[in-house]
DNA sequence: ACCATACCTTGCCTGCCGCGCAAAATTGCG
DNA sequence: CGCAATTTTGCGCGGCAGGCAAGGTATGGT
């Protein structure tokens, strides 16, 4: 894949990184002290680079935090390029979901970055200032997710409704199982809220 | 319907007019100058109020911008509760998103606002700047449309997945339609890409 | 018809942000 | 080891978002 971290000279490694702790810390920081508390300047300070550098990686605060979320949603459309193209598209787009929602699922307590992480995404979605980026990022991770159900159905992006269509409704699938998830108050596992929705998309959505 | 013009006082009629007009001058600048040849003080002088009014009615350029799209998308759900309760879902949620994507029906040439419509939402889609308060709009658009599909379906937006799961999945139809009907080449009609992607989801989205 | 009230608009001001530019530091490579 | 390429940094500017308080205008009760 093109955006593997080895071999691709310390160079690159070492901006890869920066970025990673750049987002990281504007999560955190955002999560605990509320996002309008939070300057630039600030996340610059937590990773030790100056305020301008930080404009380098990101344009706003907001793509910063969002970038988090960017990265993660990425990776499903790598999964679903890891599966087997013998198996049938929506078992693979099921899987492939699967992997980046695998939360809780350890020992009793969840997993300390799990906490942080859900934390994150409440904050972009209830944060209006953090709405948008968060869309966008779904929406970037979407085009690559296109790209692979492409490869694996025969179709073109390009000229094709079928790809994107499928990576939007899968996208906004996701979203609102997310959403339910993070709104059911005696907490549920997630990952039959989004088996289930998937299934009722591949079922064509029928009335219940 | 809560939101008519009719009867709700001279001043609240007179607030959604500014509003209106303000988000359509901040369409109409951006479109001939380009987005960052437009500052909030332009777009304030071009609908002569001052450039702290603006401010009260949008908190961004993005966001006046975007209103436009928001009050666009919002009335499919409008439609859709318009709609008799004894048509099925499927055929309902088609003819109500039809309505708002009746372009280029009219005699030889297209109408003038149709046309600014497109540059605009041309605009939205490629300018990244756009882009994420765009698809923040869609999503409270979404909500609306959630709720007038719970009401159909005798569902609860709060509790089910359901509602919000059709919503998403059929605002992302109408994008993946948008977007195709924006890229082609020699232009297409619209009407049968939305009818073909709501086909589509109906169906359970097989592999073409 | 009038007045009191609530609401909208406006100006002023402050702090922050995003970015262009050029100098300085750092890194990779021959 | 030293050169070239790339990244980091400092500086500065134009612009933006929004708090606050003053002035003006519709509204609803009497």
């Amino acid at each position: 894949m093109g955006t593997d971290d080895e071999s691709l000279g310390l160079r690159e490694r070492k901006k890869r990184e920066t970025r990673v702790a750049l987002s990281w810390a504007a999560v955190r920081l955002a999560v605990e002290r509320g996002l309008d508390n939070v300057r630039s300047e600030d996340i610059a300070a937590e990773v030790g680079v100056s305020p301008r550098t930080f404009n380098n990686y990101f344009s706003s605060k907001a793509e910063a935090i969002a970038a988090r979320h960017l990265d993660r949603a990425r990776l499903i459309a790598a999964e679903l390029r890891a599966r087997p193209a013998s198996e049938p598209l929506w078992e693979a787009i099921t899987t492939a979901a699967l992997t980046q929602f695998a939360f809780g699922r350890e020992a009793a307590g969840a997993a300390p970055p799990d906490q942080a992480w859900t934390a994150g995404v409440r904050l972009m979605i209830s944060e209006p200032a953090l709405q948008g980026e968060f869309l966008k990022a779904s929406a970037a991770a979407e085009d690559e997710f296109a790209a692979a159900i492409a490869e694996r159905t025969g179709t073109d992006p390009e000229r094709d409704l079928y790809p994107r269509l499928v990576a939007g409704a899968v996208g906004a699938a996701l979203r609102a199982a997310s959403e339910q998830w993070l709104r059911a108050d005696p907490p549920v596992p997630i990952a039959p809220l989004v088996r289930d929705a998937l299934r009722q998309l591949a079922a064509g959505l029928p009335v219940p």
